[in-house]
RNA sequence: GGCCUUGUAGCUCAACUGGAUAGAGCACCUGACUACGGAUCAGGAGGUUGAGAGUUCGAAUCUUUCCAAGGUCGCCA
């Protein structure tokens, strides 16, 4: 705000007049004054104590007087303690008025600067859920903050396509399906073959139990179990064990595996039958998420990529082999510990597919910088991943940031997909649509509209109401995910932020012929209720910074939800049409109109729409 | 056990980067202009910021020691 940097230089000079010293205008820390004192900005001065050598309230005499009389954006001001309280001039909310009349910029932080972004990043054996939701709102905007903030984005995801989960669900669809399809059955692609993983599961712990009980079962848990080892206990642990030395199934899934990576066709065809069921469903539920992608990349044209570089980093000894065969990354120098890169068997790892996913990302569009939108779970992951990159000495490797956030809880504790408490994203979408539509026919308001507008309606007031409820909170905090408190529509919600915004909607569309030509002046002295409202605005860019900065949204959602608060005071305190002072009424309308804009574009930041009537 | 994250009102979350008497919402109680749209506004009650010690003009924030929850730690992704 070109006002907040004038008035900023006006303090430095007065500091410069009075005291000879340069003191940078940007240092100095100027804050919105408490409500319980008067004045607007607030002038911590304690931290001045040591350039200019005078006590803190002298100080702020001092400059406070200067200021005062150089400055015609000063009125006047007080002291208390170190604090100075500056009250500041009907010119001054003119000019602030004036600069809030214009359109919001773009920022130059990412000039000319590419910013990759990837986020939700699905397995194609099951649908999206609630934790993706989260993902793919975070990544979603952080690529709208990286563009508000100047950067050219390009938002990816990677798709693991291939691997033992989807071949699970291929051969329980093989063996139970019956040629079912998505059309067969009217049921989405992603959640049929999420169903056939389910079904894959319920074969596995039929065969597993019988085969507990078994000569060879019972014999293994004798020989294994630990002392006093329940058998129920035992076999959960020794699971995973069964599945991959004893289960036929389990050697099925596996043998399917290796025939795929072998290029089998009808192999090959029944995956790509399978997942191009899922891909439909997918698109669906992003389509109705409001996202989309700018390059897709898939494990399975990604996962041999790595290798080579590997092999390269061993001839040229960045990396190490093992007696076993095994590739290892010595990553000590930097605190952490020796990765490996490559199997004994000569295979590849997670890691190695993604360095080499990273390479040809650089190699496709020379990114400037790259955000992975990752749970924190894999935090040591990305570390390493990082830090092997760098290793390799590649351009990029230190402008790579994991977006690390806390996974979402239900009250009743952790989701796990095993007990079916995971909640899905379409499910939960359409609960938020129907609370959001018996809330509106409830209330009454939008009788007037035809059906599909009532339905666009409902689908942008549920979807604020559950993106808000999940964009509000820090990403690095683990959050609970409260399916009551998500389709509030009062008080610290996406609906309330609406409402702001329609409510002035409405005041314009009850305007004839105004024109806000971008000049105001305010007759007599704002209310309090306005010049807050003024200064909220006036903080749009510094939030937009710190958000980019901080690669946190919830920053935004905050803010987004203070500035509407403060519009409903002011709509609720002061009159705008019915106002008779025409200047006054016109000032009120570009407060109005500043206020939506900037309501719109926050939310929009977050990936939620405003409606005009709600 | 090592490392990382978190801990703030009954609950869900803030706190301008070290600033004034720690703020909102939900829930509870009381009110609001014969409503420019009441999905709103105002008020009440609710706190030893997990505990202790330290750093300084000043600490929820920095340091340190504990406590609690979660995550992670060489061939899962």
């Amino acid at each position: 705000m070109e006002v907040i940097k004038q008035l900023k230089a006006s303090i430095s000079e007065s500091i410069k007049q009075v005291y000879g010293v340069d003191y940078a205008p940007e240092n100095l820390t100027l804050s919105q004054t408490k409500k319980e004192f008067d004045g607007a900005y607030t002038l911590v001065v304690f931290p001045l104590t040591k350039a200019l050598k005078k006590a803190p309230p002298v100080i702020a005499e001092e400059i406070g007087q200067a200021l005062v009389s150089a400055s015609d954006w000063i009125e006047s001001y007080n002291v208390i303690q170190g604090f100075l309280n500056l009250v500041c001039s009907n010119k001054f909310w003119d000019a602030m008025m004036s600069e809030l009349a214009a359109p919001i910029p773009t920022l130059d932080i990412g000039k000319g600067k590419k910013l990759m972004v990837e986020f939700s990043s699905p397995n194609t054996n099951k649908p999206l859920h609630l934790g993706h939701i989260r993902n793919i709102l975070l990544g979603w905007s952080i690529a709208q903050i990286g563009k508000a903030t100047g950067y050219e984005v390009i938002k990816t995801q990677i798709i693991n396509d291939r691997g033992i989960a989807i071949c699970k669900s291929m051969l329980a669809w093989q063996l139970v399906g019956q040629g079912e399809t998505p059309e067969s059955s009217n049921t989405k692609g992603d959640h049929l073959v999420g169903k056939y993983y389910v079904e894959f599961e319920k074969l596995f712990q039929q065969e597993y139990k019988t085969w507990q009980d078994s000569e060879t079962g019972t014999q293994v848990y004798q020989n294994n179990k630990n002392e006093e080892e329940e058998s129920e206990a035992f076999f959960k642990r020794y699971k995973n064990q069964y599945f991959n030395e004893h289960s036929v199934i389990g050697k099925n899934a596996k043998d399917m595996l290796l025939k795929w990576e072998a290029g089998d066709t009808d192999t090959v065809a029944l995956w790509k039958k399978m997942n191009g069921w899922v891909y439909k469903g997918f698109d669906v539920t992003y389509q109705n998420l409001g996202v989309d992608f700018d390059h897709l990349y898939y494990e399975s044209e990604t996962y041999l990529l790595g290798k080579s570089v590997v092999e390269q980093g061993i001839s040229s000894g960045i990396f190490y082999k093992k007696e076993d065969g095994s590739v290892w990354v010595n990553l000590e120098d930097v605190g952490m510990d020796h990765k490996i890169l490559l199997r004994s068997d000569g295979t590849s790892v997670y890691i190695t597919q993604d360095i080499g996913t990273a390479q040809q990302r650089y190699r496709d569009h020379g990114m400037d910088k790259m955000i992975y939108v990752v749970a924190d779970e894999q935090e040591y992951h990305f570390k390493a991943l990082f830090a092997t990159l760098s290793k390799l000495g590649e351009a990029y490797a230190d402008q790579l940031h994991h977006l690390s956030y806390g996974m979402v809880d239900l009250p009743t504790g952790k989701m796990k997909s095993r007990e079916g408490t995971v909640v899905d994203a379409d499910d939960l979408m359409a609960e938020v649509i129907d609370e959001a539509r018996q809330s509106a026919e409830e209330r009454g308001g939008i009788e007037g509209q035809d059906e599909d507008s009532r339905n666009d309606i409902y689908r942008k007031i549920g979807l604020a109401a559950l993106k808000y409820f999940i964009i509000k909170v820090n990403p690095r905090k683990r959050m609970t995910f409260n399916p009551k408190e998500s389709v509030d529509m009062q008080g610290t919600t996406g609906p309330y932020i609406q409402n702001a915004y329609v409510r002035i909607q409405s005041i314009f569309r009850k305007l004839d012929d105004v024109r806000l030509d971008g000049s105001y002046s305010y007759p007599g002295s704002p209310e309090e209720v306005e010049t807050e409202l003024m200064m909220q605005l006036a903080e749009f860019t510094n939030v937009l910074t710190e958000a980019m900065e901080k690669y946190d949204p919830s920053l935004i959602a905050n803010y987004a939800y203070a500035v509407a608060k403060s519009y409903h005071r002011f709509y609720h305190d002061c009159r705008i049409l019915s106002v008779e002072d025409q200047t006054l009424k016109l000032f009120r309308l570009g407060l109005s109109d500043a206020t939506a804009r900037t309501i719109k574009k926050s939310m929009m930041l977050l990936g939620i729409e405003m409606p005009e009537y709600m």
